[in-house]
DNA sequence: AGGAGGGATGAACGCGCTTACAAAGGCCAT
DNA sequence: ATGGCCTTTGTAAGCGCGTTCATCCCTCCT
């Protein structure tokens, strides 16, 4: 009765440790550590603190408890788009890997713009993230400034550069680019176009891109300009750029896509216009979404362990959380995934 | 070079408001207050703290300042899972208007499992939420006790239900699939099957096989037990879940899928079967995805406006920050969008 | 010219919790 | 029995910021 009438005179009349402390007898000091470490209390105290945190239905306020301990068991993370099924993959295997040790993520999105992303990741570090995951190397230089200003680990994803100065956990976008490449003209092709991501700002589509150009330079052969066409990741923007490409006068007899989602959108156009896949047309797409073996004809595509870089990212660090030094370079395989939107050019 | 040496001495040399303060020569009040009520402050002092703020490259701490304010400007939220892109982009509309007031997205999986359910929101909630956006009205009553506790205002979404007592915004998923089956039966169906979502803990499915039921009730037919299958909303188990249902002697002349991505299982399976869609077999989705109307054939499908659910969630919530009451009522409307998986029943 | 009124400022406290540090108590060995 | 050491507990000092309240200064009115 008495408590109830002072607790409604002071802040919101919720229950806070010190209120715990008292129901329990002892001080804020040991509610404090029954709670956190009990192993530090005798097994009655810890019993009593317990006991009475359950009976008033006590929740911790980890505001107050982040400022105290400068740790608040979060994890940021700004992702171009949760529309992309790649990564929802990778955000939930981040997730799970960092929920199992406590820690919470913190999300934002900044749609493939880089003024967004900078000013997304500013606010999460402001909110005392304890770690971010960074998606794509070009970042705006303040990023990392931030991040040094505050001691606050960080790993960048999607795309692994072992020349660059900062932890990275990816694989090599043009390397995989190269690899495509280097398979459609292992098959005869001669003509390749591509449907590429903006390359503006993402060294991830800029890469495949190059990629790709280099490995059919290697051959002695060019990828023409005006085959190459970028749009954003969107299933309808890949069937309209299908339909620019043929109809120039001498479509490629292979298209490199930049991402599944791009892919599909030509796959689906070749059929409404009807240009026969893979007989006259073949179609690469880029991360191997569940579905992409589902549609007819199923996609072939280079895989990306989209769950695997989740995990790693979490892993990495949730290593330098716990004082660890783990390596700072992580190399992911990716494979080309042969399936059947790809086969010799037609005969000419 | 003074400061810096003194900083050093002090806690982590992270550049606090007292060092801009100290360096703008003014207390930490009139600092607090330039960079967050620019409008109590003269012009000139307002100018020298925003200098050197800028100059020692200041970042705020939120959490400190969270403490103080009682206020964090982040709303938590926790999702079934990001793999489906009808979540994708509630979340996405969801952060976006969050985002353009100021506040960041705390964001949890559950995995349509309602403990982990129930340990996510507890956590989100002890991070300091200002608020919380829930997904389904099955919660554990537990969330909404802490919710209440900590006086931290919610709304939950997907469900719309007038009865319930928490404030909602979403669609009547019980009318929803009513309105499909009664489609069906107006073309000429009588025998209808389902490949729902697994209804334990998941009011949305229950709600939708019920309401398909209630359907064909209403116009003297049943839904046999047996052509009512729950499924993972997972492409593959869609396939599986179409080969279950005509393994049978007598199968349904058409299916009301419980989402999307069962449907597209469906479909494609249909195909491999060599089932003809719609002739022989009409299928209806749920959620309409981007992807519906790309498919072969285009997938007839029941629109839910999930930008629409997003944006509204956080206007409410936005509008409670605000000290404003905003009906906690809110039906969003759902409809039926024909395309071409869906046609009158084979003559027989 | 004098006083009232209002805006700008700074000192100090508090947000709820963690964590040195000190104090106290218990145990064993000498 | 006494000293030393380890374990358990309490005291109190922050963590970095927002914010109240008193103070001060300037302006305007009579």
């Amino acid at each position: 009765m008495t408590r109830q009438t002072r607790k409604r005179l002071h802040s919101d009349e919720s229950i806070k440790l010190a209120d715990v402390a008292r129901e329990a007898g002892v001080s804020t000091a040991t509610a404090s550590r029954a709670l956190n470490q009990p192993q530090k209390v005798r097994p009655a105290v810890l019993a009593r603190v317990r006991a009475s945190a359950a009976d008033l239905g006590y929740v911790p306020d980890g505001v107050a408890r982040a400022l105290a301990s400068q740790h608040s068991f979060t994890v940021g993370t700004v992702v171009p788009t949760f529309d992309n099924a790649i990564f929802a993959r990778a955000i939930d295997a981040l997730q799970h890997r960092l929920g199992e040790s406590g820690y919470t993520l913190l999300l934002a999105t900044s749609d493939y713009d880089a003024e967004r992303n900078t000013s997304a990741a500013r606010r999460l570090i402001e909110s005392g993230v304890d770690g971010m995951v960074l998606i794509g190397g070009e970042q705006d230089p303040e990023v990392f400034r931030m991040l040094d200003l505050k001691r606050r680990p960080y790993v960048v994803t999607w795309s692994y550069c072992a020349a660059s100065n900062h932890p990275c956990i990816g694989f090599d976008n043009h390397d995989a680019a190269y690899r495509i490449a280097s398979y459609l003209m292992d098959i005869g092709h001669r003509r390749i176009g591509m449907i590429a991501g903006i390359s503006l700002n993402n060294d991830r589509a800029s890469a495949r891109i190059a990629g790709a150009r280099a490995a059919m330079a290697a051959r002695g052969l060019v990828m023409p300009r005006e085959l190459v066409i970028e749009r954003p990741y969107d299933l309808a923007e890949g069937r309209q750029a299908l339909r620019v490409l043929f109809d120039r006068p001498e479509p490629p007899t292979a298209i490199i896509c930049g991402n599944d989602v791009l892919a599909f959108g030509a796959v689906f156009e070749a059929k409404v216009l009807g240009i026969p896949v893979p007989e006259r047309l073949s179609l690469v797409g880029f991360d191997d979404l569940p579905l992409a073996r589902h549609i007819d004809p199923p996609l072939t595509t280079m895989h990306v362990p989209s769950d695997e870089l989740g995990k790693r990212a979490a892993d990495y660090l949730l290593a330098r959380f716990g004082g660890q030094n783990p390596s700072p370079l992580n190399e992911l395989e990716v494979r080309l995934v042969v399936r059947d939107t790809t086969a010799p050019p037609p005969v000419r």
